[in-house]
RNA sequence: GGGCGCGUAGCUCAGUGGGAGAGCACUACGUUGACAUCGUAGGGGUCGCUGGUUCAAUCCCAGCCGCGCCCACCA
């Protein structure tokens, strides 16, 4: 006997054991199609949020019902090791013991790396499990694994001996924090209040002769060679040729003409310091001007500004460069402004424009293909208007910074000899061998020191998890892979190198489908990050609710174009239809409803049965089709709206006096009827919330686990029936609002008459009687007019139903409710009648909507005339 | 500056070229042997504003207002 309420926290753990153990998730069980999802890998170290939960809630869902469907399903798990945000974890642990990476040294360091991530590893793929994805876990990789470690090295070799990976020195962005290169995509552009700080530059050689430059960055001036001026801007075009003379270090700067230079900009003389900012370095290089580079890597000021700053932080040295410019009289003015200054988004300190030398993935010619693939459709995004984002940002993208100074990561396999020479091969020895024959003898090596960004090693993912560069089966079955199932955030980071790696690597595109999903917000809107701390925690809501309750609302909610804000609320509203499901379990096996083997809709004979079945066939249709186009809110929707207000408000209120009745032939096919859409519920039900979907399949009589059944598609409907209790419920849900209306007690009864009723619905009316008494409470049923004053109407699908006072009825309420439907109809009439007055309307409107029109017309005056008539008839009375 | 999206019931949000929806909240009534994590009934919206296209616009188009996000740039 079912206990009255669904306790998930009492099962959810053992069935997913269970399920693990019996190896379901496992793929290559069935020999049907292949269908293969890769996770978007978790960070190593992480904790499940929010947009794990409906990141992984959505893929779980396509993964089981694929699953049903008959497909040999790969939900292929791992985890990522994340350059920078591990490193800063276990250097924040080291801080805290009193210790640093620097003293313990790079390699005690990665091995203390590696024993954090044992330790913590395993925590967001066991809050997975939690969740139920159904993951093969079997196949769990980690991009630092063996296997894709040598990936990496593979691709990167090739990229470089194919000359799409090269040594650049430019200007890259710094961290002075986290002392690497991150790349573009890792700088946060914030904007602040500032100020323009306007200084003079003396001219040289002209007395007294000044030219006015504007900077947010003052600072910056110990490092300015030269000042540019547009070459058609009259005010300057004298100087030009000329030298500046630079207060407070005394260089001499050339005033050089650069269309950069925007006249109608400050002064419009801009001072140029190609050392440290992107646009004056283009403009250093078109000029031939001089780089001085005045910071250290902790952008404190270095040895090439005068004494007087040296080692002073960047902030502590504008402040005195303010100061002194001040004290020469040539500060002329200080604006207020708000300006974008660039954060990086793991340190959250200033971005620095340094110039290193730094490696380079060639991401424009990687991304043609890359985009091709889009623009053709073999690559498509659901919803499609991501492809535009994808598209702007790949047909503009920039060289890719891939290496970062730090030491969790996978280490560039560059080897430098004494001069210089750089040898890039997959191992030590090969880079040796290299390296011998180009010197004719051997000789030592250094290798480089950096590791590769993250995102180099996820660009891989889809093949090399499969086991590339070995041909593995699992490659050949399962690449490309169908569907990628991610956020839009991470569209530039993740997607596009890997269709970019993918095509390159592969000559193949890496899934056939990116679906997009909204973004998990907080409660203003913001995206929820680690280091803002506003993250929600996903089991909480699992401990309290459930993870089918959790799984459900996400899926509810994840209609696309839209970000979700999750309110637990809503969790407990899911809640109460997994209890609301699970009742009515119980009732089906307190009334002995099993199901029947072989059992066969057509042979029904009840039609309220036949109703019913044709009713869930629909419904699990329109739940198959709402998947394929990706539209989780809907499928989880029919399956709501099914469960809830179809099969348990009305067909289990039906099945009651049927399974009650001595008509054993009814009772025992309504038994069967109710546990097989039971039944039909729970698998439908299944890619939504497995765990209740499997404890009540088996203990309902349910073959083996639901995670193995079929999906439940029946090809049957019987429209007589659809239409038969479309009118039943009509009559009951009027007959209901009526007595609500006239204020009815409960537990009066009232006998309903019939007095014109036709044969059909005569038919109708004395074969659900049982049904409709009692869901109406109605004492009888009558076909003559009731004796007597006064009656009740109302009108059901064109036929009159008299229901006689029997002094139950509030007469004024009646009246009033009389006149209220009157002139609804009157005016519905009205409306339509105007419109089919409209020559234009009936000649161009399609037949079918005229039609509709007219037939509503129809109805509407035959109510009115029956309504109007009772009112009239209640007024005399 | 370029792009994308949003504005629908008190709240959170679905949805549609042809009779405005859900959940929660609210009101009234209700423990008939599945479920009070429930049931029945009900109130509540000029679908942001202004034009246009159309026989017909909440939906398509344009402009505007308000909000959010992405990209680029800002001496």
């Amino acid at each position: 006997m079912l206990d009255k309420t669904w306790r998930p926290q009492e099962v959810e753990q053992r069935i997913y054991e269970a399920w693990e153990q019996a190896g379901y998730f496992r793929a290559g069980r069935v020999d049907g199609d292949p269908y293969c999802i890769v996770i978007p890998p978790p960070n190593v170290t992480g904790s499940l949020h929010m947009g794990h939960a409906l990141n992984n809630t959505l893929q779980d869902v396509l993964v089981r019902w694929r699953r049903m469907k008959g497909q040999d399903a790969l939900w292929q798990p791992g985890t990522d090791h994340a350059g920078i945000a591990t490193q800063m974890v276990v250097e924040r642990m080291l801080d805290r013991e009193g210790t640093s990476r620097h003293d313990l040294g790079r390699e005690s360091f990665v091995d203390r790396v590696w024993s954090w991530k044992a330790e913590s590893g395993g925590t967001i793929t066991n809050q997975l499990r939690r969740l139920g994805a159904s993951c093969d876990w079997s196949r769990e990789r980690f991009t630092m694994d063996d296997g894709l470690s040598a990936a990496v090295r593979k691709v990167f070799v090739e990229l470089y001996k194919q000359g799409l990976i090269y040594r650049d020195k430019r200007l890259v962005n710094w961290d002075p924090k986290l002392l690497t290169a991150i790349s573009d995509l890792e700088v946060e552009p914030t904007e602040q209040a500032g100020h323009m700080w306007h200084f003079r530059y003396p001219v040289e050689g002209e007395d007294g002769a000044f030219i006015t430059v504007a900077t947010t960055r003052p600072e910056t001036m110990l490092g300015d060679t030269g000042i540019a001026v547009h070459p058609e801007d009259e005010r300057y075009k004298a100087l030009v040729g000329k030298f500046a003379v630079l207060p407070l270090v005394g260089r001499r700067i050339p005033i050089v003409a650069d269309e950069y230079a925007d006249p109608e900009q400050g002064s419009g003389a801009v001072k140029i310091t190609p050392a440290h900012d992107f646009n004056d370095f283009e403009v250093g290089k078109r000029c031939g001007l001089e780089m001085i580079n005045i910071l250290d890597a902790h952008a404190r000021l270095n040895e090439n500004v005068p004494e007087a700053y040296r080692g002073l932080d960047r902030f502590k040295a504008r402040e005195k460069v303010i100061a002194d410019i001040d004290a020469l009289g040539l500060l002329e003015k200080v604006d207020d402004i708000t300006h974008t200054v660039p954060f990086g988004d793991r340190s959250g300190v200033v971005i620095e424009p340094w110039l290193t030398d730094q490696w380079y993935v060639d991401a424009a010619t990687l991304a043609k293909p890359a985009i091709a693939a889009v623009e053709d459709g073999r690559v498509q995004f659901v919803p499609k208007n991501w492809e535009n984002t994808y598209f702007e940002w790949m047909r503009n993208i920039q060289p890719w910074c891939v290496s970062r100074q730090l030491w969790w990561g996978h280490q560039i396999p560059a080897w430098y000899g004494p001069d210089g020479t750089i040898f890039v091969e997959l191992t030590e020895a090969e880079a040796q061998a290299a390296a011998a024959a180009h010197y004719g003898a051997p000789t030592e090596l250094r290798r480089d020191e950096d590791v590769l960004d993250t995102w180099f090693s996820s660009g891989l993912w889809p093949f090399s998890t499969l086991g590339w560069p070995e041909k593995t089966p699992e490659l050949a079955r399962y690449y490309p892979t169908d569907v990628l199932v991610t956020g839009f955030d991470i569209i530039f980071f993740w997607v596009a190198r890997m269709m970019m790696f993918g095509l390159h690597f592969m000559d193949e595109i890496p899934f056939r489908t990116v679906y997009i999903h909204a973004l998990v917000r907080d409660e203003k809107g913001q995206k929820m990050s680690k280091s803002k701390g506003n993250v929600i925690d996903p089991l909480e809501l699992i401990e309290e609710f459930g993870a089918d309750a959790l799984r459900f609302t996400l899926s509810a909610m994840a209609a696309q174009g839209r970000d979700i804000k999750l309110s637990p609320q809503r969790v407990a509203g899911y809640r109460n239809f997994m209890t609301k499901i699970w009742n009515a379990a119980r009732f089906c096996e307190m009334n002995g409803c099993v199901a029947v083997p072989g059992f066969d809709p057509a042979s029904l004979k009840l039609p309220v049965n036949r109703w019913i079945a044709g009713a869930v066939a629909a419904a699990v249709s329109q739940v198959d089709r709402e998947l394929a186009a990706f539209r989780f809110n809907e499928a989880a929707g029919a399956v709501y709206r099914f469960t809830w207000n179809t099969f348990c408000d009305w067909y289990l209120e039906f099945a009651k006096p049927l399974l009650l009745s001595n008509d054993e032939s009814a009772a025992g096919e309504t038994r069967a009827t109710a546990a097989w859409v039971l039944h039909r519920i729970l698998l439908m039900l299944h890619p939504f919330a497995p765990y209740v979907a499997e404890e009540l399949w088996q203990r309902t009589g349910g073959d083996g686990s639901v995670m193995l059944q079929s999906w439940p598609e029946t090809d049957f409907l019987d429209a007589d029936a659809d239409r038969e209790f479309g009118f039943v419920i009509g009559l009951i849900s009027e007959i209901r609002s009526l007595r609500s209306e006239t204020n009815v007690p409960v537990k009066a009864e009232m006998a309903a008459h019939f007095p014109e009723a036709d044969a059909t619905h005569q038919g109708w009316i004395g074969t659900n009687w049982e049904l409709i008494s009692r869901l109406a409470r109605l004492s009888g049923m009558e076909t003559t007019m009731p004796k007597g004053q006064g009656a009740a109407e109302i009108v059901v699908d064109g036929l009159r139903v008299v229901l006689p006072l029997a002094d139950v009825i509030d007469i004024d309420a009646e009246r009033k409710r009389l006149a209220r439907e009157v002139d609804k109809l009157d005016g519905e009439i009205a409306r339509i009648e105007k419109k089919l007055s409209n020559e234009s309307f009936v000649s161009r409107a399609p037949e079918h909507v005229v039609e509709q029109e007219r037939e509503r017309k129809e109805e509407a005056t035959a109510a009115r005339t029956k309504l109007g008539a009772a009112l009239k008839r209640l007024s005399a009375a």
